[in-house]
RNA sequence: GCCGACGUAGCACAACUGGUAGUGCAACUGACUUGUAAUCAGUAGGUUGAGGGUUCAAGUCCUUCCGUCGGCACCA
């Protein structure tokens, strides 16, 4: 006679074995309406399972975490059913759950078509009316891989195959359709409602390119209406804020077909911006005690042979050029370079460390269809430095290269960051006496920073272990810019070497970083996270003055040319235009501050300030102004960064 | 690279089953001299991404290439 124990310690006793929706029924009708899914004694069970002990029980409803992803679940399992019933020759494979919702691959000849979306997403909206019992039974697994052959189900027969043989399996039954899966489900489909079809793609099976390519299609799942609209607008949101359409609204760049793709050309108000993002950055990096170097585009294919590029990264390169009976190839990264730069002299103990950044501009031959705006291209500026030093000089570094980066994201007005530190692979050179040492010096660096982290165990690169870093933008997409990464190889390869004290010739430690990661791509995350709206350290153009006749045409101009003298970014719209028409199209271009210049201001030696944002801050003297820009700039990004927040 | 969709004026988009390529904004010209998110009128602008094919006739159908978009795979 089970005893149930609910969350808040109440107690129901039964006196005969009970489902988890019946204890639900039991508390009220609201709630087992909500119930998508139950918890005995910490296990996700179906809200159908019958309890015949004492347990402890959590009802899961599609208000919890757990709820949604049952009911995103179960939504899939809908998809395929309607799949089936219109396209019986279809065969299912795999339909998880992803953030937002779901997806399910499906092996089919036809291809989908936007309609036939339409027609499936009609079909489910059908059997949600029909409120299909969904049945859980359990099958052996050889019985299952038979059944499913039987059914000309090969793919699910293939993964039934790949689970370890004398087990037990679970299979869901709603109306015809039945399905391999693990559970829970809803316990019938009148469960399900705010579901969307998103879109149709390929995907190979078992996600291994050398397979044949599935259809895949994409749904969202919510457990209402209002929240699917939300998660709908959602989208929409981001689609605004896309740096691909604003970078063609704003002017800021573009991509030119006739150059070829994934080339980026900076338009003026685009490369203004990244004058003062790589003027900030190369202050920043001389004041941290780095040199700055440059370095060639080209170099002998050789070069690449004895930096190893042509082994593991070769695919990634430009094709080799002859000139003159000697191969050049285009960089690909700029350590090879700096390298040169440490060899060519000998290099003492007392050099160390050595710390040498470039904005370096690095071509790699990205494969056609992973180009995307400016995050993914073959020609991009990356932030890069090289650190070269002592073994025992590693946490150190490690952790000045921590400061710099948290001041230089928050510096751009990020405060969100999520770390990671990957550890040794099984494949790696060096010895593990090294990398342990290296790996706690990564470790230590971060536990003095405060920052919080997780570890990816046998994660880091065969050359190294690394600190990844990632920041969040204005609407919680997480983005990888920063990398720390250490290198055992190139010294190696290189033969780098230093005089010890001792008078010895010992090699040195690599540390390879990147703040911002590429310039193209941190740029394209700053429009996307501002909304092309740039602070006014920023903005490309900080201040607009707009006449209203042609009266003060003169007068509009002085203004211009004494914010310019104060170093402010400043023009005049002097247009024969309506005030209102200007005040739009600058408001458009969002330009932070915009001056009206009218006769009263001319008769009174003041400006009229109104902010992109559309405030009007009435009239003051120039000098107020730049008071109020100056302490604007200052502040801004000097936020104290949040460190725990993993 | 793979699967699919798309490519029409500077931009955003129209053009029923093949039958004379249009609209809005921008540009240009003129008028208006204007007070906080769009003044009015006029003018010009296109070998429909490129090449090949089918047809009396192709923006529309077929084909190759290029590019873009959504995914997959790969990755700063």
């Amino acid at each position: 006679m089970p005893v149930i124990t609910l969350p808040d310690g109440s107690q129901r006793e039964y006196d005969h074995p009970v489902t988890v929706l019946e204890v639900a029924q039991d508390i009220g009708p609201g709630l087992a309406k909500a119930t998508v899914a139950g918890k005995v004694n910490g296990e996700l069970v179906d809200a159908t399972r019958t309890i015949d002990e004492d347990a402890q029980l959590s009802i899961v409803t599609n208000k919890d975490e757990e709820g949604l992803e049952v009911i995103r679940h179960s939504t899939a399992h809908l998809l395929a059913q309607a799949v089936k019933e219109l396209f019986p020759e279809a065969q299912v494979t795999i339909g998880p759950v992803i953030e937002d919702g779901f997806y399910y691959d499906f092996a089919v000849d036809h291809n989908f078509t936007p309609e036939d979306l339409e027609a499936i997403e009609q079909r489910m909206k059908e059997i949600v009316k029909r409120d299909l019992p969904v049945e859980r039974s359990v099958m052996p697994r050889d019985e299952a891989v038979a059944f499913f052959r039987g059914l000309g189900e090969d793919y699910k027969a293939e993964i039934i195959e790949s689970i370890p043989q004398g087990e037990a399996l679970s299979l869901y039954k709603q109306g015809e359709f039945i399905d391999l899966c693990r559970g829970p489900h809803v316990p019938s489909t009148g469960k399900l409602g705010a579901f969307k079809l998103t879109k149709v793609a390929g995907a190979y099976w078992r996600g291994d390119s050398s397979n044949e390519m599935l259809q895949r299609i994409y749904g969202t799942a919510w457990p209402d209406k209002k929240q699917l609209k939300q998660y709908l607008t959602r989208l929409e949101e981001a689609e605004k804020r896309d740096h691909r359409r604003l970078g063609k609204e704003l002017d800021l760049f573009s991509l030119q077909e006739e150059a070829g793709g994934g080339l980026v050309f900076w338009h003026p108000k685009g490369a203004r911006i990244r004058k003062v993002i790589e003027d900030y950055w190369r202050e920043r990096h001389l004041e941290a005690g780095y040199e700055l170097l440059y370095t060639p585009h080209i170099a002998l294919e050789d070069l690449w042979y004895t930096s190893g590029h042509k082994g593991f990264y070769s695919e990634s390169m430009y094709a080799p050029m002859e000139e003159d009976g000697q191969l050049y190839q285009l960089k690909p990264m700029n350590c090879p370079f700096h390298v040169l730069i440490y060899k060519d002299r000998l290099r003492s103990y007392r050099d160390l460390p050595l710390r040498w950044a470039e904005l370096g501009t690095v071509y790699r031959h990205e494969m056609s269809g992973a180009l995307h705006g400016l995050m993914r291209v073959r020609g991009f500026t990356q932030d890069d430095a090289h650190i070269f030093c002592r073994e025992e000089q590693i946490e150190e570094e490690i952790l000045r290269i921590l400061d710099l980066t948290i001041e230089m994201l928050s510096k751009f007005g990020f405060s969100d960051f999520e770390v990671d530190l990957s550890t040794r692979p099984d494949k790696a050179v060096g010895s593990d006496a090294i990398w342990d040492k290296a790996t706690e010096g990564l470790r230590n660096a971060l536990e003095r920073k405060g920052l919080a982290y997780s570890v990816d165990q046998g994660g880091g690169a065969f050359y190294g272990p690394k600190i990844d870093i990632k920041i969040q933008d204005a609407i919680g997409r997480k983005w990888q810019c920063s990398t720390i990464q250490l290198d055992f190889n190139l010294p190696e390869r290189f033969e780098m070497e230093y005089v010890a004290e001792d008078g010895e010739r010992h090699r040195p430690i690599m540390i390879h970083r990147a703040l911002l990661g590429s310039v193209e791509r941190f740029f394209g995350i700053l429009v996307e996270h501002y909304e092309g709206k740039f602070p006014l350290w920023l903005a490309p153009y900080q201040i607009v003055v707009m006449n209203i006749t042609d009266r003060q045409a003169g007068y509009a101009q002085d203004v211009v040319e004494a914010l310019k003298k104060q170093g402010f970014r400043a023009f005049a719209d002097l247009r024969n235009e309506k005030i209102g028409f200007k005040i739009r199209e600058r408001t458009l271009e969002r330009v932070p501050y915009l001056l009206i210049a009218g006769d009263q201001e001319v008769a009174s030696g003041r400006i009229s300030v109104r902010t992109r944002s559309g405030e009007d801050l009435g009239s003051m003297t120039l000098e107020t102004l730049t008071q109020r820009l100056n302490q604007e700039i200052a502040e801004f990004g000097q936020m104290q960064p949040k460190l725990e927040n993993v």
